[in-house]
DNA sequence: TTGTAAGCGTTATCAG
DNA sequence: CTGATAACGCTTACAA
């Protein structure tokens, strides 16, 4: 691994002049050293070491992407495939950039708070369940930092936001308007402002457009894996109090259908489901998921471009993204 | 952020103490001294910086781990439900220790080699698609490094395989017991000694020992996408030369059969179909994928420790981790 | 346009 | 057992 002052030494200049020639200070640097220490460069292979640079500068290029778990729903957060979603496009848009990232599950507020003095990152986002405590603690440390469905809500604050209550609105408006009056809300435990609470209001709001009474035992909560699911679809193939299920993410909704079937329980002729997202995985449900959509890729592109403009001194407006709904085969008339 | 020598003077000692406090180096310190340290260490919130401590130490405490793809299956590789198995293994073990993780998709070996300088990675592991002359330029390179799933055989390096031919040979011979004689055989192009070469092996020695002809129109080369296998599976409703299909993937299987399942073909009444790996994917399928399990997220796991074993100076084993049939409802007997 | 020198926070060597 | 000092590779005033 050639150096700075290697490569310096064998253009005949300082480390210094090497240095601009790198960091693109080209003004105060000659075209033709420039050119020349560029060939060296090319010619050593020589690389900048992150670490120096780091020390030096007090940044690390570093962006951390975490997921915030509460340790009983453990076995990481890749396996969802929301986040796998959100990780493809902010890595694609990264890409493009000097930053990389790290990815860590975390538990803990301080477990978070150690890594970032740890490793200086730059920049934050956060994904996950992300309570005021943590959020409190997580102003005290200076990085920008950036919320993709958190379930805090603070408007001063950067966020990739989505119309979710307009969603929870739109999937049920479809169920009433295929004539079901009984309609299952599914989901994880909703918290004050957080985005499931909000599909939940717009999942109220339809209701009661519709004249359709709130019912509390239409609420179920329910962990996100997809084995769950599976077994919340053969317990509700069980109950007999309902025509359609609206559940927040398209895991839950194909876990459920599945269940469901596995039960006997035709879809949509029996029981309609919408889920919500639009993921891969809602082509692999028969008959496929009816979904609401979202474009999940984008927003992890989006929560990029807004922190390198923040970290450019730039102050970022605030973007909502819309929602959709795509109608395919898992949902159908109410049976009388 | 306070500093070592912040800690030193707070402490009335010098940064050495204080250092030899940090790394465990019990022995130079008096016990006293340790416990005052580690008080104010405790106290001040003090975490050492990696940065600093990498540049000195020539070590990052970094572990790559790159998904090697070509540009065209592009759209990142965290949508590989088998990827994020994987990651899930690694960061489970790696949280365990002191070192953290850098994930990356990575489209040709000069952007893997300049990332390894630019960092410093201390070990990495590769997964996807590494062809020869990719293998040949990682030699170069310092790092530790680990392949799994590649395509790349050399014994004599670290790495964590899998029975892959037998997990083939047991998929295909399930399928040949329930009388099914015209087996289709789905994957990615198989490349020289990989995996799915392997597993490709296992299924032709399967027909052999049943004296059934191997067919080349019975292999069919797909990408790993859920909605490519979807649109495979719609194509394949079509023809009518086989009565089972042996996947390498459950994705791939689990997407085949939504579109077959959407195109009127009834499973397994009319087409049985096998996967590979048992994901939380082959949950989701009605009737349940029929599969050939392997625990992916303990070979994570167990790559990680190999890896860190042997930058502990030790030299490993190579581990080969066993296969298992998991029969469910995909498979039964071929309709006469 | 280029060079000098200091310093980022840590660890390693050697001395006390 | 503890301390002084140098060095890791880089950037950045400031000086020439």
């Amino acid at each position: 691994m050639p150096t700075i002052s290697d490569i310096a030494r064998l253009a005949g200049v300082t480390a210094t002049t090497v240095s601009n020639v790198i960091n693109g200070n080209h003004k105060r640097v000659s075209p033709q050293t420039v050119a020349r220490i560029q060939a060296i460069i090319q010619r050593e292979g020589y690389v900048p070491s992150m670490a120096a640079r780091s020390l030096k500068t007090n940044a690390s290029k570093i962006i951390g992407v975490f997921n915030l778990i509460v340790p009983e729903e453990s076995g990481g957060s890749f396996q969802d495939p929301f986040h796998s979603a959100l990780l493809t496009g902010i890595e694609l848009e990264l890409r493009r950039s000097d930053y990389f990232m790290m990815v860590r599950t975390v538990y803990t507020a301080e477990e978070l708070l150690e890594f970032l003095s740890n490793w200086n990152i730059d920049a934050l986002i956060l994904t996950g369940i992300l309570n005021q405590g943590f959020y409190e603690q997580l102003k005290t440390q200076p990085a920008p930092f950036l919320l993709v469905d958190s379930e805090v809500h603070d408007e001063s604050r950067m966020q990739v936001h989505l119309k979710d209550r307009e969603g929870g609105l739109m999937a049920t408006r479809h169920l009433i308007s295929l004539g079901h009056e009984r309609i299952l809300f599914c989901g994880p435990a909703p918290m004050e402002e957080g985005v499931i609470k909000e599909r939940l209001m717009g999942y109220r709001q339809a209701l009661q457009e519709a004249g359709l009474p709130f019912v509390q035992e239409r609420l179920l909560l329910s962990p996100m894996g997809i084995r769950e699911a599976a077994d919340l679809g053969r317990a509700l193939a069980l109950r007999d109090d309902f025509t359609a299920i609206f559940a927040t993410a398209d895991v839950l909704a194909a876990g459920i259908m599945a269940g469901l079937q596995n039960a006997g329980r035709r879809i949509p002729e029996d029981i309609s489901v919408i889920g919500f997202d639009d993921l891969p995985v809602a082509q692999l449900t028969v008959p496929q998921l009816t979904t609401i959509r979202q474009d999940v890729v984008q927003r992890g592109r989006a929560a990029v471009r807004m922190l390198l403009s923040s970290l450019a001194g730039k102050k970022p407006d605030n973007i909502t993204f819309p929602v959709e709904l795509v109608q395919r085969g898992s949902t159908g008339p109410a049976r009388r």
